[in-house]
RNA sequence: GGGCUAUUGGCGCAGUUGGCUAGCGCACCAGUAUGACACACUGGGGGUCACAGGUUCGAGUCCUGUAUAGCCCACCA
């Protein structure tokens, strides 16, 4: 039913605020983007689905965004005409310590307590943790709707009845349950490790939130006294070079390469610390650079040959250190100041630089050791350090006990790796790859259904994986998934404890399996204790205990009063997971897993419980290229894994993954907030319309991994903005132009009702139009199998502007009239258009659809649209399936010729300054004046053309060759320039001898005649034939002038 | 340090297995109120395809190297 905005006369150009709301509410009135699973699983629909990458609750969309989130709709929307059960998934991820983080600084910025300030509340024993979640919750609630609304003004076709969040109930209860299962298949762990630690805000970073940075620091030069074997100096020293020198309070050895002829011989001895006083072993590791002032190694210029090693503050002093059983000594407090409270006891002399900064206590370090006369040199030095991605502190190496996740098992890493198509992989036999990477179960596995467009990101994602380490999920954050584990120190000689902690675990392991798993750590080892070690039942409810000492309990508890463990002096771990985790489960979390049942309770919708089996796996996944390795990856890891049955991996979670082009601006920079050169997606929508800026983006979406958008910055809104959506709002305006004209056509002179008309009956004009149409089709289903969406854009805009508004449209203005199968053909195609429009451009051809709704079609025979669920709007219509006979190769060459005869009956028009509106005549005397004049409705009406006759010209006339043959024009001007005539053929002469020249040489080279294959060579003959004929003409024409 | 991408008229980009005179949009020049569109129409000018070698009958396209720009990854002596 057309609505009463869609009666009103059609304005002089297209104004895409006047529709844009009104077509987005009527799609959302009309049910067209709710998927329906039971039609998947009745086989009466194939599913097509894409999943949203979540985007982050800290800030509002961004151009980026706009990308890849129109891309996603362009895909969704044609394959929903095409009449696939289409779901698009919509969501927000909470993005923990991104958002933590932004509440904080905007909490600041209004002068109002931060973190820091419920952080002290909390340790008064007030719910401060509690009081900050809501204010990050209002925050999220906030940004939440902000992006929502601006996905929606885009046009994204997603299931908004559908929409999750990443920390909603569902997700939370998919989080607790894929914990629990990796704890209880052993593939979470804690562990005392070295992680990237954010002093600022004081909590861990997994690798990749970790920046680097280059900075301009120094290398330092320390002295270390040589002892002898009861500690005496004796007079020796070795020097290290480092740089960081404050962490040599930390030292615990000094390595040399076992190789290094000068130094070697240290190997063994033992140096005194200076200040400290402890007394460190020299060892041998081939990890140690040697020195080599000529090297063009960096590091080997500037090595001393020694390197200070402080296992509790270096990753690769901590992997030396497990080499050479060193001792590990943290000597930093979790804000990075040096601290003997965690770890650091024999403080010595030292005790000057406790409490001290790590920055401070550098400068007193080298102070200290320069008035001892221990500083040999001080070298300045730039090198890359990281940095945290939020708080843009150098990142501290930092000893602390953390929560992981064995990603490196074979069950995750290598199940990830055997996801991809085979055909894809760097390697293609399994027996090439690297060790280290993980091996197929078997060659003729099930596996390998994910593809990567363009292809070369599958390297990517293989070299992530063959060095990847755990994944370190625990977080020193609130805003997030809280670790669902209770943890208890127990000593197991005190008789209480040990009956508590019995009965404990008794339960544990009878009572309340599978909700909750233990385990048991010494607590000073760290070292794992089965619970069969540690207990044996000795009767009904009663254990007894086997070993001695403090141990750790751990009881990874997901029931929903879990909390009843704190009455027993449990106390939950305080962390909470990293983002990615529950990222990682987004193709199953927002399909209802685990529990379906409980989903459609808390959510409310029907059919949740089909919606796994119908579409997981799902199509298709588009995201930006940084995100392969943090989501792409975790996802196929989590899917098949949650997914796998009977010791068989579950499949991947889709089935191709295009990675989309990044947008920066016209100098080649990354848009960002401090550059302020970003462009907003709604001032786009605003200045231009969201179509044009759909169009525009889709255009620009080529393979490559960049594309630029020059930013300009409008003074009279404030605003950015770029050039390059003038494009689409062009095209826009133009379309609605060209229906307007269309519709003026069809009003006036109303199509007639009745059979199918065939073809053949058709005009060459119309023939060759639905030709067109069909070649279109193709081209642009092409397109969209294989993401290339800058071939659709183009493919759309070239059917549309070329061939149906400057020829079609041109063409059949004199006939449209008095033809009604002409119209029935107008009625068609441009229909057909809109359609193959709509994904990219869908309000204005949703509004254009409203106002043709009251011009029927005629059938044409072969002109056939897909099957929906409904034609109620053209969202849901059929995409236009013309069968290939409709492809008319002979009305397409011929419309050729006509094109090429009016387009050079325009150039001599042109350049003969011919008035425009001046009507001229055609001599067609020659070889093909039959063609011509078939032709003449066309050439007369392209070409303004007043008559084509068969006779000479008897005044002036301009002479011109077509095909090889000599035509004539006249009445072009009252007295015709005939010099300037003469010029031109002149012009039109040299032109053509140039291009016999080079075929001729072509020609002439035997090489090419003898090896170009045959078709190529007698091409190129005809061609030298048919030039040959122009130039004849040509100067034919010439020698008449004289 | 490793990997990847780009370099084509003033600007932004196509050019998929090597094959007619290298295309498109914007901008530029000339003309135009023509049954919708000046956000338009018609015609035109402008490129030794970053550079140097090589393979080939033939290279923008393939190979090698160089330069420049950018991105991603990497355990900071």
């Amino acid at each position: 039913m057309p609505t009463d905005a869609a009666k009103e006369p059609m304005s002089k150009s297209y104004a895409p605020s006047d529709h844009e709301s009104r077509i987005w509410d009527k799609w959302m009135a009309s049910g067209a983007f709710h998927a329906d699973p039971s039609r998947v699983l009745s086989s009466e629909a194939q599913p097509y689905t894409i999943l949203i990458p979540p985007p982050n609750v800290t800030a509002a969309l961004h151009l980026g965004h706009a990308l890849n989130n129109s891309i996603q709709d362009i895909l969704i929307r044609a394959h929903r005409m095409k009449g696939y059960e289409t779901l698009w998934m919509p969501g927000t991820d909470h993005a923990g310590i991104a958002t933590q983080t932004m509440v904080d600084k905007k909490l600041k910025e209004a002068g109002k307590p931060g973190i820091a300030d419920y952080k002290k509340m909390e340790l008064e024993g007030k719910p401060g943790r509690e009081e900050f979640l809501k204010l990050v919750h209002d925050f999220k609630d906030e940004y939440e709707a902000r992006i929502t609304d601006q996905l929606q003004k885009m046009g994204c076709s997603c299931d908004w009845d559908r929409q999750r969040f990443t920390m909603d109930d569902i997700c939370a209860r998919a989080v607790r349950e894929a914990f629990f299962q990796l704890f209880k298949d052993g593939l979470i762990y804690r562990g005392k490790r070295l992680v990237n630690w954010d002093p600022v805000t004081q909590t861990a970073l997994a690798d990749d939130e970790v920046e680097m940075e280059d900075v301009e620091g120094f290398f330092w030069y320390m002295k270390y006294p040589v002892v002898d074997a009861s500690g005496n100096e004796t007079g020796e020293f070795v020097t290290v070079a480092t740089t960081r020198p404050e962490t040599f309070l930390g030292d615990t050895g000094v390595a040399v390469n076992p190789d290094d002829p000068k130094h070697k011989k240290f190997i063994g001895q033992r140096v005194k610390l200076p200040f400290v006083n402890r007394i460190i072993p020299i060892i041998g590791d081939d990890y140690v650079v040697m020195a080599d002032p000529n090297s063009s190694d960096s590091k080997a210029q500037y090595a001393s040959g020694f390197l200070k090693v402080t296992p509790a503050h270096d990753p690769n002093d901590w992997m030396i250190g497990q080499r050479h059983d060193l001792e590990v000594i943290n000597i930093m407090a979790p804000d990075a100041s040096i601290s003997d409270t965690h770890g650091w006891e024999d403080v010595g002399d030292a005790q000057q630089f406790v409490g001290l900064s790590r920055e401070d206590a550098r400068i007193a370090i080298e102070k200290a050791f320069d008035d001892a006369g221990l500083l040999e040199a001080k070298k300045p030095y730039s090198h890359a350090v990281g940095h945290s991605y939020r708080s843009h502190a150098a990142i501290e190496p930092y000893l602390s006990d953390q929560w992981y996740c064995k990603v490196s098992d074979d069950k995750l890493r290598g199940n990830a790796q055997r996801a991809v198509r085979p055909d894809q992989r760097t390697e293609k036999s399994i027996k090439d790859w690297p060790e280290s990477r993980p091996k197929m179960v078997a060659e003729n596995s099930t596996d390998g259904s994910m593809s990567f467009f363009p292809a070369r990101y599958t390297k990517t994602y293989e070299t992530w994986h063959d060095n990847l380490r755990d994944w370190c999920i625990s977080r020193q954050l609130w805003w997030g998934h809280r670790i669902p584990v209770w943890h208890k120190r127990y000593d197991l000689t005190t008789d209480e404890a040990l009956d508590l902690c019995a009965s404990e675990v008794d339960e544990v392991m009878e009572t309340y399996w599978p909700d909750q798993f233990c385990i048991v750590k010494n607590a000073e080892t760290g070292a794992d204790i089965s619970l069969k070690e540690l207990f044996i039942p000795t009767g009904k409810n009663s254990t007894q205990i086997l070993r001695e000492g403090v141990v750790d309990v751990y009881i990874c508890d997901i029931r929903e009063n879990a909390s009843c463990w704190e009455n027993d002096g449990f106390k939950q771990d305080p962390d909470v997971l990293d983002t990615w985790f529950s990222s990682a489960l987004w193709p199953l979390s927002t399909m209802g897993w685990p529990d379906a049942a409980a989903a459609k309770d808390s959510s409310g919708i029907e059919d949740f419980e089909s919606m796994l089996s119908a579409f997981n796996p799902t199509s298709l996944l588009t995201t930006a290229r940084e995100i392969i390795t943090l989501w792409v990856s975790r996802m196929a890891m989590f899917n098949r894994y949650f997914l796998g049955e009977n010791e068989q991996p579950g499949k991947a979670p889709f089935k191709d993954v295009f990675i989309h082009a990044m947008i920066q601006d016209g100098e080649g920079r990354k848009m960002s907030k401090s550059l302020g050169n970003g462009v907003d997606p709604l001032d786009i929508i605003h200045s231009h319309g969201a179509d044009a800026m759909r169009f525009t983006l889709c255009q620009m979406t080529t393979q490559t991994q960049d594309v630029r958008m020059p930013v300009e910055h409008d003074k009279s809104t404030g605003k950015n903005t770029s050039p390059k959506f003038d494009l689409g709002r062009n095209l826009c305006n133009k379309l609605w132009n060209a229906a307007k004209f269309s519709m003026m056509m069809l009003e006036k002179n109303p199509i007639e009702p009745g059979m199918p008309i065939d073809p053949q009956e058709l005009t060459l004009i119309d023939r060759w139009m639905l030709s067109r149409v069909v070649d279109a089709t193709n081209k642009i289903n092409t397109a969209q199998r294989s993401y290339m969406f800058k071939d659709y854009a183009d493919t759309i805009y070239d059917l549309f502007w070329r061939d149906f508004c400057d020829w079609y449209l041109e063409s059949i203005k004199p006939t449209i009239a008095d033809n009604p199968n002409q119209r029935a053909v107008l009625r068609l195609v441009f229909e057909a258009i809109i359609r193959l429009m709509h994904p990219v451009m869908p309000f204005i051809t949703e509004t254009l659809s409203e106002r043709f709704a009251d011009i029927p079609m005629r059938e044409i025979t072969g002109f056939n649209f897909a099957q929906t669920r409904t034609n109620e709007t053209l969202c849901q219509s059929g995409w236009p399936e013309p069968i290939d006979e409709l492809r008319d190769e002979v009305a397409e060459d011929a419309y050729e010729r006509v094109r090429s005869l009016v387009s050079t009956i325009r150039e001599i028009r042109a350049q003969s300054q011919v008035a425009p509106k001046r009507k001229i005549v055609l001599h067609a005397t020659g070889s093909l004046a039959d063609d011509i004049t078939r032709w003449s409705p066309l050439v007369e009406t392209l070409a303004g053309v007043e008559s084509i006759t068969a006779d000479s010209p008897d005044g002036q006339a301009a002479s011109f060759t077509f095909e090889g043959a000599e035509y004539q024009l006249s009445n072009l001007a009252d007295a015709l320039d005939e010099g300037a005539e003469k010029d031109r053929l002149e012009k039109e002469l040299a032109t053509i001898e140039k291009s016999i020249k080079g075929i001729e040489g072509r020609l002439a080279n035997p090489g090419y005649t003898d090896k170009a294959p045959a078709h190529l060579v007698q091409q190129t003959r005809d061609q030298l034939a048919g030039l040959e004929k122009d130039r004849d003409a040509t100067k034919s024409a010439l020698e008449k002038l004289g």
